[in-house]
DNA sequence: TTTTTCTGTGGGAACGGTCCCATTTTTTTG
DNA sequence: CAAAAAAATGGGACCGTTCCCACAGAAAAA
């Protein structure tokens, strides 16, 4: 069965001429004659010529090819930072496989397999809520494909990364709660798993302890990030003898399930109950109340990640495999103010 | 530079036989010695083996990896489509590689491209707003790689397609208006070259005209889908001597772009203008007041596209090339009513 | 036993490019 | 104008896999 391709050999036949000549006239070799590179030109346009990237790849041993991993894409933030990714890799000539997990660690290691099955240069990923098991990443470093974390980050890997401050961020989130009084502040934290949730947590409980608001355990739950979870935890919180004036959930969809809940048994936002999301995802605009929320840069961290692989693609070429530090980079976050945290007088203002 | 893959021939060269018996282990072919199947696939594993897709796909002519194209992905239709094809596709064993236009018709083009150039096996496509030109996919076809539609669909392309009844849910959708007692309809519409657009246009003309509501050209304005339009028209729709009484927007984000405005004039939803939106993205229940709005089964377009294009592969294979009318599969859609077109004594009973 | 049919294995072409190393042709130079 | 240098082209190895063909040895059928 002969392919419908056509190939440099078809067209080194017509003119009559070698394929190596073809291919130089194609990659734009300085070392092929005017008229000869004009009549290949022509002839691959007529012909709609496409080169096999698969040839290519499997003989260059490179695909100017990179993969993205992000743990699913319902909500605005990991297509919005797949988004910066592209702009900077098309630009730099490369192409953007995306995989998506469904938060599946299953999924991330065999779409790791796959990647590396298709060669790709190098992979920028943030990990699932399940994954515990980081081998399907040093498998990669080991076949020399170079990785760049970004949002959720392995802490036992020395990798490049780009993250904002949870930490810095959550802290400021909760001072905003106390700033406008509230003293029982109940904080919906995601999985054990993720760093993120380790560093918001103690964000959120570094500054408790900075306005002297003694730690109450029964007010902190984590949670698998499902919302089925979400209804179940805060009835509970709500139904607490002594329920929370204020909610710090680890992200926006937690934010926003929890208020459907908090409506939904009639109780007000923020006067009953004040919420603060994170990420400042498209969602946190829409509910009602306005969601307060922590706005991370997502395209610039797509971005930054992007040129970070760049980097390291390029120490790869150099051979530069000096052991060093691997390069984190953080970038700021900023507190978004809503109706969801904001207090009476503000509120009348509108 | 030796590469850090494990090939079949370091395999092969470790245990002395060829790499063709290494090859028909791995693969599982039948004519294997048991010893033999057993040793290559221990060492193998402890040589950590990862087939070469590349050369695979190169060998063989066919890469067991379709792609998707899509227009966006930051509403969240999309995703969920995707999230079905994948869900049928890696259960047929086949790979899914995701490819973004940002609704750029270059980018489409290129896209188109490089999945070609990757020899993916077949591609499930929605085209941009800016497309008009569908050489990009007879290109595709031309070279033997099947191709599927969803929601945006070339109209004069025999290729098959699944899509919802836009016509017909349109025509519900307004006659649902005129039901709650509306007379000056608006319409919001798309940009002209997709079908959908016209599709909705027809089905509010039409329900307009059951009910013997004169058609008012003032209220109808084609637009490209940005925000920043939407304002324009809006505040154009809401400045007129009457303004109207209700919108039907062409999908939900326009619906809740045109909420915003609605509301920071100081008009009430949906007492002064009620408010119909189409697809039901996630964050039409979020908004205040919830948004009526026309859902789709976007999981179930995804997994109904992929399974077309598995019989597609399947007719290829055996060289089924019966020129008949490529099928189209509608799924059905559903008027999801909340609050933007809620008349008052249903209000009230909440 | 002899012939035929399996079974298991090895050898090598093919896939479509790139790229290095001739070799030929053209240009420059002494 | 011959020799040297540069430019343009051709030849063929190579990349990792599959798969067809050949063939040896074993098992089954005659």
């Amino acid at each position: 069965m002969k392919s419908k391709y056509t190939t440099i050999i078809d067209i080194a036949r017509q003119l009559n001429i070698s394929k190596s000549t073809v291919s130089r006239a194609l990659t734009g070799h300085p070392n092929v004659k005017e008229p000869t590179r004009k009549a290949v030109l022509e002839l691959a346009a007529s012909m709609e010529y496409q080169r096999n990237s698969l040839a290519l790849g499997f003989s260059k041993h490179t695909t100017n090819t990179i993969g993205i991993m992000v743990p699913e894409f319902m909500s605005t933030y990991f297509p919005s930072v797949i988004v910066g990714v592209q702009d900077v890799m098309q630009a730099a000539g490369y192409n953007v496989v995306i995989c998506q997990q469904n938060e599946s660690y299953e999924s991330e290691v065999s779409n790791m397999k796959l990647l590396l099955s298709y060669r790709v240069d190098g992979i920028i990923v943030s990990h699932t809520k399940e994954t515990r098991n980081f081998d399907h990443f040093t498998l990669a470093q080991r076949r020399g494909v170079p990785l760049v974390f970004f949002n959720r980050v392995p802490d036992d890997m020395n990798v490049p990364n780009v993250v904002v401050n949870d930490y810095e961020a959550a802290f400021q989130a909760v001072e905003h709660l106390i700033a406008i009084g509230r003293k029982r502040i109940a904080h919906l934290a995601g999985p054990e798993s993720l760093v993120n949730t380790r560093l918001r947590r103690q964000g959120y409980l570094d500054a408790l302890k900075k306005h002297n608001i003694p730690y109450n355990p029964d007010l902190v739950l984590s949670y698998d990030l499902t919302t089925e979870k979400v209804k179940i935890y805060m009835k509970h919180f709500l139904d607490l003898a002594t329920p929370p004036d204020a909610l710090f959930a680890i992200n926006d969809p937690t934010a926003i399930a929890a208020m459907e809940v908090v409506k939904a048994k009639g109780l007000r936002i923020p006067e009953d109950i004040a919420i603060v999301g994170f990420s400042n995802d498209f969602s946190a605009q829409l509910v009602y109340p306005g969601l307060t929320t922590v706005a991370q840069p997502t395209a610039d961290i797509g971005r930054t990640a992007a040129e970070m692989l760049l980097q390291e693609l390029k120490a790869k070429v150099k051979n530069d495999y000096s052991i060093k530090k691997a390069p984190t980079v953080q970038l700021p976050t900023k507190l978004i103010i809503r109706e969801s945290t904001m207090v009476k007088e503000k509120m009348k203002k509108r």
